[in-house]
DNA sequence: GCCAACGTTGGC
DNA sequence: GCCAACGTTGGC
């Protein structure tokens, strides 16, 4: 069992959208950097549990939960000529991009970004490094029950 | 919209 | 294998 944090746009998807269809599953697509990529092709187990974080919005943070419930496939997009993921140089026969499904699993308070860097429990926290953009990262076992307290959720 | 930081590309 | 140029991410 792992941990991860994964972004997304909440224009896009946000956790709202994965709550109000709490049994559907959620392709997570439009990944196209290879260390995220790696880590969802093969680090990753079904029933891992992941941060779902809102990022390029007005107020960035955490917004739940969401589980990994789909081993890694191909992401569709890059074979889509008018997708805005398209990749040319990617085939079937050979696919670069892979991802995983993931469904509501939880939510609780908000915790913006601020209140996450206000965290000295946090400091190490891979989301919060200097220059990070990684769209997918690990968590620790100890800043996930960290902030599974102040989501106040069990989990 | 700005811009710092990072990843990728491609010439050499 | 180096590295400059370029594109992207994402907070502000």
């Amino acid at each position: 069992m792992q941990y991860w944090l994964m972004k997304s746009e909440p224009d896009d998807v946000s956790i709202d959208d994965l709550a109000a269809e709490p049994q559907r599953a959620f392709p997570w697509t439009g990944v196209r950097n290879y260390q995220a990529r790696n880590f969802m092709r093969d680090a990753m187990q079904v029933g891992d549990l992941a941060f779902f974080y809102h990022a390029g919005c007005a107020e960035p943070g955490i917004a739940g939960i969401c589980e990994i419930c789909s081993e890694s496939y191909p992401d569709p997009t890059q074979f889509v000529a008018v997708d805005p993921y398209f990749d040319p140089k990617s085939t079937r026969e050979n696919p670069r991009w892979w991802l995983r499904d993931v469904r509501f699993a939880g939510r609780g308070r908000y915790l913006s970004l601020g209140a996450l860097r206000a965290c000295p429990e946090l400091a190490n926290m891979r989301l919060l490094a200097r220059g990070n953009r990684l769209s997918i990262t690990p968590v620790t076992i100890g800043e996930w029950v960290f902030i599974t307290r102040l989501l106040a959720l069990n989990s």
